[in-house]
DNA sequence: ATGAAAGCGCTAACAC
DNA sequence: GTGTTAGCGCTTTCAT
C-alpha cells in the first residue's frame, strides 16, 4: 500500500543531467531555469534546449528545501459537496493565478479530528500560508495555526476570535436581518428548517441571530424541522411537507440553505399554495441555481468568491511573513428578497 | 509578491530540536514520529512528549528528499464548478483515507495550455501517481505523463488511446444508448441542446455517439442549441424556449448535462407542455440533484464515485511501481428512465 | 557571467 | 535498541 520506489528503469532526471547535457555548470543551469542572475542568451539557449530535449522537470522538493520557500497555500475547507466551497475556490485561484501561488486543498468533512490531521498534514509541507474556514477548530488545530509562523487567513465568519487575518460575513447578523425583513412584511407564524449538524457553526449561528431578533419583536419560532443526508432538494420537499402538515397555519419557512429552500419552493408551487401571499419562503446563500427556479427565492447572498479573493489577496501580500497581520475584513450580507418575501 | 521568508522570530522547530529536548539521538526520533524499527517504549515515550511539548511537525519536505517518497497523488481535472468532479474527488478520498496517499487538486478549467501547468507544477513535486480527467492531452503534457515514471489514471472516458490506466465510461456508447432508447420510445422529432464547448471532449463524443445511432434508423438530429456560461438551470430554460419556438414540432429534447436538462423540464411544466406524452426529455449525468424536481428526468449514470474509488485504487496498489500496468475499467453507464422518456 | 563549496532537514544503510 | 555517516537535488554564498 505504501510507496516503495523500485527505482525501477529510467532514474528521475536531475539538474546534473541538464548540466552535462550542455556542458553548463548546475549552478547556471539552476539560474536559467528560474529566471535569476544574469546568464549570457548563448549559454541560457543551451540551457533551454537541453532541458527540453531530456524532459526535464525540477524537483520542488530539493528547491523547496534547498531555499526554505514553498509557494504552496494550504485551504482548508469543510466539503466539496457543498458549492458554496468551490465558488470560495474559485475565487481564490483567480487571485493566484498572477503569483507563483499555488492552493492546495483539505477537506474535513465537519469534523474537528479530520481537520485537526489535514492541517497537521499540510503544515508538513511548510506552506506560504493557510485559509481555512470557520473560526472554531480544536485546541491543538488551533495551537498548530498559531504556531506555524505563517500567514493564516480563517473565512466565512466573522464571530468570534480570529489567530490571525479573518474574511466573511457576520452569520448572527444575516439571520438577524432576515428575520427583522420577515417581521416587516408582516409574517408571524415562522417555521425554520434546517440540517442536523451541530458542527456547521456558521449555520447555528444564523439561527441563533435569527431567533434572537425575532425575540425582540416577541415573536417565537413557531416549529422546526431537521434532515441529514440525502439530497438536499428532495429533503426539502419532504421537510416543507412535514413541518405543514404538523403546523399548518405556518406563513413563513426560513431555510439554512437555498438548496432546501429551493426544495421547499418546488413543493409548495406543486400543492397549489400561494408564494408569498399565503405563505413567504427564504433561504440563505445566493446559489446559482435559484436563478433557473420558477421563482425566485428570497435569500442572502454571502459573498463566497469575494472572500476567496480576499483572502487569496491577504496571503499573497504577507508571504513569506510570518503572519497575516490579522487584518481584518467583514463582507455585507446582501438580502435579495426574490419573489418569495414580499406580502404585498 | 513571491515569499521571502524573513525567518522573522521562531526558526521552525526540528529534529535536532526533539532530540536535544529529548536526550536521543535525531535517528531515533525519526523512528519513533514514523513508527519504524524498534524503539523501547521508555525512549519512545520521552520522545513523543518532547516533541509534543515543542509542538513539532515534521519537514516533509526533508523527508521526501531524503527518502525520494512523496505520498502526494495529483488529480487533475478540469473544474470544480461542475459537481460531476467534486463526486469524483470523493471517490477517490473515500480510497485514500484508508492509505497514506492524498489527493492534490489541481484544476485545468478546460484549457490545455492550463491543463501542461498544473501537470508540471505537479510532476515537479515528485507524487506517486496521477489521476486525470480525460484522454485528450496536448503533445507536451502526454510526453511528459509518459516520461514521469510513476503510476497514471486517466478516467471518465475510455474512447481513446491511454497512456497507462484508464477507468471510465465510453461516452460514444452512453450517446448511441440513449439514441436508441428514445428511438424505440417513439420519438422522431430530435433537438440537441449542449454547452459551447470544444474542449470538452467527453460531452462531444457522446454527441457523436448520439447522432450516430440516430442515423442507423435514418433520423437526423431535427436541431440543435448550444449555451456558455451563466447559471445551467437558467440557460436550460432559455435554450429551451428558444429552441421550441424555432423547432416548435420536436418531440424530444437530448441535453447535455442534467443541469440545463432540469431547466428544461422545468420551462415545460411550467408551459404546460405534456412531458413525456408531447416532448420527451433526457439529460446526462445522475445528478443528486435530478431527485427533488416535480418529475424525473431521464438519465444517465456515469459512475463518478465508482471512477474515483476504483482510480484511486488502482494508484494504490501501484505506489511506489513505475506505471499502472496499463489496466482498463470500463464502466457501464446507467440508463435511467425516469418520468421523462416513456411514451406510453 | 560563471563556477565551487556548503548545507537545507531528514532518512537509508550500516555500525555498535 | 540506538547512534553515526553520508547523501537526497537543489539553492545560497562567495569566489573568480
Amino acid at each position: 500500500m505504501n510507496s516503495d520506489p523500485l527505482h525501477s528503469g529510467k532514474r528521475p532526471l536531475t539538474l546534473r543531467d541538464v548540466s552535462e547535457a550542455s556542458g553548463v555548470s548546475e549552478m547556471t543551469v539552476s539560474r536559467v531555469l528560474r529566471n535569476r542572475g544574469d546568464v549570457s542568451d548563448k549559454t541560457r539557449a543551451k540551457v533551454l534546449e537541453a532541458a527540453k530535449q531530456l524532459g526535464y522537470v525540477p524537483n520542488k522538493i530539493a528547491g523547496a528545501l534547498a531555499s526554505s520557500r514553498v509557494n504552496l497555500v494550504a485551504v482548508i475547507i469543510p466539503s466539496l459537496s457543498n458549492m458554496v466551497f468551490p465558488e470560495v475556490m474559485t475565487g481564490i485561484s483567480e487571485i493566484f493565478d498572477d503569483t507563483p501561488l499555488q492552493p492546495v486543498v483539505g477537506v474535513t468533512n465537519y469534523h474537528p479530528e479530520r481537520e485537526e490531521r489535514v492541517l497537521y498534514e499540510m503544515l508538513s509541507w511548510r506552506p506560504s500560508g493557510v485559509i481555512i474556514a470557520g473560526l472554531e477548530h480544536s485546541d491543538p488545530s488551533r495551537a498548530m495555526l498559531e504556531a506555524a509562523g505563517i500567514p493564516i487567513v480563517e473565512i466565512m465568519d466573522v464571530d468570534g476570535e480570529p489567530v490571525d487575518a479573518v474574511v466573511g460575513i457576520s452569520h448572527r447578523r444575516a439571520g438577524r436581518e432576515m428575520a427583522s425583513a420577515i417581521v416587516e412584511q408582516g409574517y408571524r407564524r415562522i417555521g425554520f428548517l434546517g440540517t442536523k449538524m451541530p458542527l456547521d457553526h456558521r449555520a447555528r449561528k444564523r439561527f441563533e441571530g435569527f431567533t434572537q431578533a425575532l425575540a425582540k419583536h416577541g415573536i417565537e419560532v413557531a416549529d422546526q424541522e431537521f434532515y441529514s443526508g440525502g439530497s438536499a432538494l428532495a429533503k426539502g420537499r419532504e421537510m416543507t411537507e412535514t413541518i405543514l402538515k404538523r403546523t399548518p397555519d405556518l406563513d413563513f419557512l426560513y431555510y439554512s440553505n437555498d438548496m432546501i429552500g429551493a426544495g421547499g419552493l418546488l413543493y409548495c408551487l406543486d400543492k397549489g399554495i400561494d408564494v408569498p401571499g399565503q405563505i413567504g419562503l427564504a433561504g440563505f446563500n445566493g446559489v446559482e441555481l435559484l436563478d433557473g427556479l420558477p421563482r425566485r427565492l428570497a435569500t442572502m447572498d454571502a459573498g463566497r468568491i469575494e472572500t476567496g479573493r480576499t483572502a487569496a489577496r491577504i496571503i499573497a501580500e504577507h508571504a513569506g511573513q510570518s503572519s497575516a497581520g490579522a487584518e481584518r475584513v467583514v463582507l455585507t450580507p446582501q438580502l435579495d428578497f426574490g419573489d418569495t418575501l414580499n406580502r404585498s
